[in-house]
RNA sequence: GCGCCUGUAGCUCAUCUGGAUAGAGCAUCGGAUUUCUAAUCCGAGGGUAAUAGGUUCGAGUCCUAUCAGGCGCACCA
């Protein structure tokens, strides 16, 4: 309907504007906030008075004039500063729902991203520990997003960078390692500052007890203690030889790895691909890459590093990429990493981070601008931490001290549904509140439930129509007799669903949609409170019946993009 | 100190990329079930959109400054 209007509009200014001087392929018309305005409206004549030397009301005039007849449209106003408003005929809004009822589970979906091929990597927490709260948000964030993407058509990847390389891993593998001492022999017992200290951390020590018994076991380990962590991880490797302390770290990244899998999927989220950072050593991309740098004048050394220069590329300063040490930085890798998302030839790459690494955004970018030669495009969506609060008392955490609510005790506690939805309710950039007390309450508080219960009442209604003997026999006729203020504005409101799949997804804001829902389900409610569906009359009770089904298809379709449940029953 | 994000009802947040009288939920108060699930509905009060300027037909939305909060400023990831 919208594209219809669109198209009057152009070809009247295309009447009106011979010479086509106005760029009129960017017409907005929009829904009207309030009905008494009409159904639709358009700002175009404000927008392009001015270019045309006219005063807004008397272009939207002109506009009006040369608009042709469609049966579609049964009155053209002018209001307020120069809005033109549409006033449709009530047959040509019924119809959307004759559409739903054809399109089923299909109605939303659309091609505008075909031939778009999108990776989208999200979550990518480092494998030193579970979880928590802090990923949730991205995990929810992103998963929806590839959701909606694919709704709109595109061919989408969902990718988990795992970050097994690197000092951090180290760091784990020496936690484990002295863990793992500890439990051979409890005298020997002593502290260092700076390992990861949760409890997972002695269950992988315990594992590797149970299966290499002795094997990694080393004498006066306090001996070789450093300062210098580096210098401390130096010398385990040494003592208990390189390939030894390569396994701890493999047994090690791969408990962890499978606890996050595990996690993940009771979150409902699964990925196309497990990207290890360690491949890119392997397999020599990551020398490549400095080759590249090098040979295009992107690097230089000084103090013993080779440095990148990410400063002219807009970066507020240059970056390290191999240390003095000679071990490579995250960046290094992490570009080499790019460079091969650029090589499997995506459209977009779109990466979610934590707004803590918007520090990072610049120099990534300036790396992928050299290697993409614009092929492809780089979104970096930066998600907004959430803090977590019990009723009114905040939950602090902190990694490192081991001391944190896992995404898996959330998840466990509020269930999938509410974790995902209060996740997706607030824009990503918003910093939110998630209270766990409100995420599991079923009452009106929760608005999942509000959602739910208002799918479950539609689907009631038909089991009690099966019960009662009754049958479901559509006719696009009788739609004629929906004739209630809730029925028309339920109608409006389902007409609505696709053009909120296509901005929520080019606009990356999820949470239209989780509003979108509530809203409808507001509906469905005054409507359920007001009116009997299961009434006598047979041509109006089947009408309505058409109405409450368009809109449970609408929650089927959303919901699953959300990636919650719909219950028949509640 | 520099940079990024944010500031809307008592609280949590929307506002469809600049549109018409800024809207929901919670909380508060008052109502509604012999009828398809009261996990619901209806009504009421509640606002100088942090503050001050600017841009234009029109600003919560864009620009500037100030104030307040969060985050970042590693040869960590």
């Amino acid at each position: 309907m919208k594209n219809i209007i669109i198209d009057l509009i152009k070809e009247s200014l295309y009447k009106i504007n011979k010479n086509d001087d106005i760029a009129i392929d960017n017409i907005e018309v929009s829904l009207c906030k309030n009905k008494k305005f009409g159904d639709f409206s358009s700002n175009v004549a404000m927008k392009y008075a001015s270019q045309n030397n006219e005063n807004p009301r008397d272009f939207a005039k002109k506009i009006i004039n040369a608009i042709e007849d469609n049966n579609n449209i049964i009155k053209i106003e002018i209001a307020g500063p120069g809005f033109i408003n549409f006033f449709i005929s009530k047959k040509t809004q019924f119809s959307i729902v004759d559409k739903i009822l054809e399109d089923k589970n299909e109605y939303g979906k659309n091609n505008s991203g075909e031939n778009s091929k999108i990776l989208i990597e999200f979550v990518s927490a480092n494998p030193t520990g579970p979880l928590h709260v802090g990923h949730g948000r991205g995990a929810a964030f992103g998963d929806c997003l590839s959701n909606l993407l694919s709704e709109n058509g595109c061919e989408v990847v969902k990718e988990y960078y795992v970050n097994d390389a690197g000092k951090q891993i180290d760091i784990l593998t020496l936690s484990v390692l002295q863990r793992y001492h500890e439990l051979i022999n409890s005298d020997d017992k002593f502290s260092y500052e700076g390992l990861y200290k949760g409890d997972y951390v002695w269950d992988i020590a315990a594992e590797i007890h149970r299966n290499y018994k002795l094997d990694y076991f080393i004498e006066d380990l306090k001996k070789h203690i450093n300062n210098s962590i580096d210098l401390y991880i130096f010398n385990i490797k040494n003592i208990l030889s390189v390939n030894k302390f390569l396994k701890i770290k493999e047994i090690s990244v791969e408990y962890i790895l499978k606890d996050i899998k595990k996690t993940l999927s009771i979150s409902g989220i699964d990925y196309n691909s497990w990207f290890l950072e360690s491949s890119l050593i392997s397999d020599n991309s990551l020398e490549n890459i400095i080759d590249h740098l090098d040979k295009n004048n992107h690097t230089y050394n000084k103090e013993g590093a080779l440095w990148f220069k990410s400063k002219e590329l807009g970066d507020e300063k240059d970056r390290v990429l191999i240390k003095e040490n000679k071990d490579h930085t995250y960046l290094s890798t992490d570009i080499a990493y790019h460079n091969n998302k650029i090589a499997r030839n995506f459209n977009k790459v779109i990466n979610i981070w934590g707004a803590d690494h918007h520090g990072y955004v610049s120099r990534i970018n300036g790396a992928f601008n050299i290697f993409s030669n614009g092929k492809s495009e780089l979104i970096i969506l930066l998600v907004q931490f959430a803090n977590l609060y019990r009723g009114d008392e905040k939950v602090s955490m902190s990694t490192r001290s081991g001391d944190f609510v896992t995404l898996e005790q959330l998840v466990k506690e509020v269930g999938k549904d509410a974790t995902r939805f209060f996740y997706l309710a607030r824009k990503s950039d918003q910093h939110m509140d998630f209270d766990i007390e409100l995420a599991k309450s079923n009452d009106s508080n929760n608005p999942v439930y509000y959602i739910q219960y208002a799918h479950a009442r539609i689907c009631s209604i038909f089991r009690q129509l099966d019960e009662n003997k009754m049958h479901f026999d559509y006719n696009k006729n009788y739609l004629d007799l929906l004739v209630e203020e809730e029925e028309i504005s339920i109608i409006k409101k389902l007409y609505s669903y696709p053009d909120i799949i296509i901005n929520s997804s080019s606009k990356y804001e999820p949470h239209l949609l989780t509003n979108y829902m509530r809203e409808l389900a507001q509906e469905i409610h005054s409507y359920y409170n007001k009116y009997q569906v299961l009434i006598e009359n047979e041509k109006l009770r089947n009408a309505r019946l058409a109405l409450i089904k368009s809109a449970k298809y609408v929650f089927e379709n959303s919901s699953k993009i959300i990636g919650i449940n719909m219950p028949e029953k509640m």
